[in-house]
DNA sequence: CTTTTAGGGTACGTACCGTACCTTAATATC
DNA sequence: GATATTAAGGTACGGTACGTACCCTAAAAG
C-alpha cells in the first residue's frame, strides 16, 4: 500500500499548495464522513488522509465544525428538480419520497448529526439550511403553482408556510423518531391527511 | 466562603449515601444545565458541585447523556394542561404561545441541545420526547375535540397528526431558524394560514 | 538570486470522558 | 456491641481529540 493517488506518487518531494491541497483537504474530509459520519470526524485523521497536516486545515477553516460543513458541500451535489406528474397528490408524494431517500441516506445522516451539531454557529447553520432544506423550497412553490395553473388547487395556496408543510411534516418525522428512514406509509398519509387536505382549506370558504 | 448549603457544615464526618446523594448529584447537574447548558455539562464540575465525585455519578448513569436527561427531568416539572377559551383559534394560539414559552426559555435551549446530542440513544430520546414533545400532544387532540363537540370543526378533523401540525411547524422554527424565540407573527400566521385552513379543509369536501 | 509565503513535521497544553484502585465511613448482620 | 458488607471519597490514570506553537523547508514572487 505505498502507492497514494492522491499524491503524485513521491517521486521527488512535490508539495501541493493553494487550491490543489484544499481540494484534498475537502476530499479526505468527505471520505471521512461518508465512513465515519460527523461525530468520527477529527483532525488528525482528516490532516493524515490528505497527507497534510493539522496546520494546513486550521489555516482554511477556524474549527473542526466548519470543516464539516464545508465538506458536507462536496457530498450534496444534486439539485432538486421539482417532479411534474400532472397531479399535485403524485407531484407532492414523489417529492416526499425523494427527500425521504435524502434524508435516509448516509449524507442524510450526516446532514442530521451536523445539523445538531452546530446549533450553536447560526452562521454554519445557515450555510448548510440553505444546502438542504430550504434549497426544496422552490420545488414545493412549483409544483403548487402548476397545480394552480391547472385548476387543481385554489391561488390562496400559494404561501411558503403552506407550500412547505409536507416537508416540514417529514422532517419532524425524523427528529422525532430518530434513525432510519420514515415508511412510505407515514408519507401517504401526510400527504393525504395533512397537505391536500389544507391546499383544500385555502380555497374559497364554502357557505 | 466555607459554608456549603448542600452539606451539613462539615462539623464531622458526615458521609451522604443513596437517594440523598442521588439527589445532590441530579440538583447539581440540574444547576449545571442551567448555567452552561448541556455542552457544558462535564462530569467533572458536576462530580465537584455536588460535592462528591466521579465514582457516584458513572455508579449511577451509565455516562454524561444519561446524566443529562435525568437532569433535565428535574427541571420540567409544569404539566401542560389545554386551554378551553370557546374558540379554536384561540385555544390553538394560547397553546402554541405556551409551547414557545417554554421553547424559548432556558430550559428550551437545554432540552434542543440534549434532543441533538442523544439522537443515536433511541432510549434517551425516548424519554426526552416523552418529557417535552408528545406530553402535548393530548392537549392539541383535547382542544380539537372540543371544537368539533362545538361544532366549529368536522369530526374528520380529529386525526393526531392533524391536531398537531401547529406543534410540528413552530418546532421546525426552532430548528430552523437556530436561537432566539419565535415571533408572535409566525405562531399567528401558523394558526391562521395553515392549522385553521388545515381542520377546514379536512371537512366535507364542498361541490 | 533573494525574499516572502505557505506547507510539513512534530510536540504541546488543555479538556474531558470513562476506569481503576485503594481508603474510609455508614449500614447490615451476627 | 463486634464484625462483615456495602457504598462513598480521593486520586490518579489512560485515551482521545481539539486547537496552538515552533521550527524547518519547499514553492512562488520579486
Amino acid at each position: 500500500m505505498t502507492g497514494d493517488p492522491t499524491r503524485p506518487a513521491a517521486s521527488g518531494p512535490s508539495r501541493r499548495r493553494g487550491a490543489v491541497l484544499e481540494e484534498a483537504i475537502l476530499r479526505a474530509a468527505a471520505d471521512e464522513l461518508l465512513e465515519s459520519g460527523y461525530p468520527g470526524l477529527t483532525m488528525d485523521r482528516v490532516a493524515k488522509r490528505a497527507g497534510t497536516n493539522k496546520n494546513a486545515i486550521y489555516r482554511r477553516w477556524p474549527n473542526r465544525a466548519a470543516l464539516g460543513v464545508a465538506a458536507y458541500r462536496r457530498l450534496v451535489t444534486a439539485r432538486t428538480q421539482p417532479p411534474d406528474t400532472g397531479e399535485l397528490r403524485e407531484d407532492a408524494l414523489t417529492l416526499l419520497r425523494r427527500i425521504n431517500c435524502d434524508l435516509s441516506s448516509p449524507e442524510g445522516e450526516i446532514l442530521r448529526s451536523l445539523l445538531s451539531s452546530v446549533g450553536d454557529e447560526p452562521e454554519l447553520l445557515a450555510e448548510l439550511q440553505e444546502q438542504a432544506g430550504d434549497g426544496g423550497s422552490a420545488a414545493w412553490l412549483t409544483i403548487l403553482e402548476r397545480a394552480v395553473a391547472r385548476g387543481e388547487a385554489p391561488p390562496e395556496a400559494i404561501h411558503p408556510r403552506v407550500a412547505t408543510a409536507a416537508l416540514t411534516l417529514l422532517r419532524n418525522e425524523y427528529v422525532t423518531r430518530g434513525l432510519g428512514s420514515v415508511p412510505d406509509s407515514v408519507l401517504v398519509e401526510i400527504v393525504d391527511e395533512v397537505y391536500l387536505p389544507l391546499i383544500r382549506g385555502r380555497g374559497p370558504a364554502e357557505g
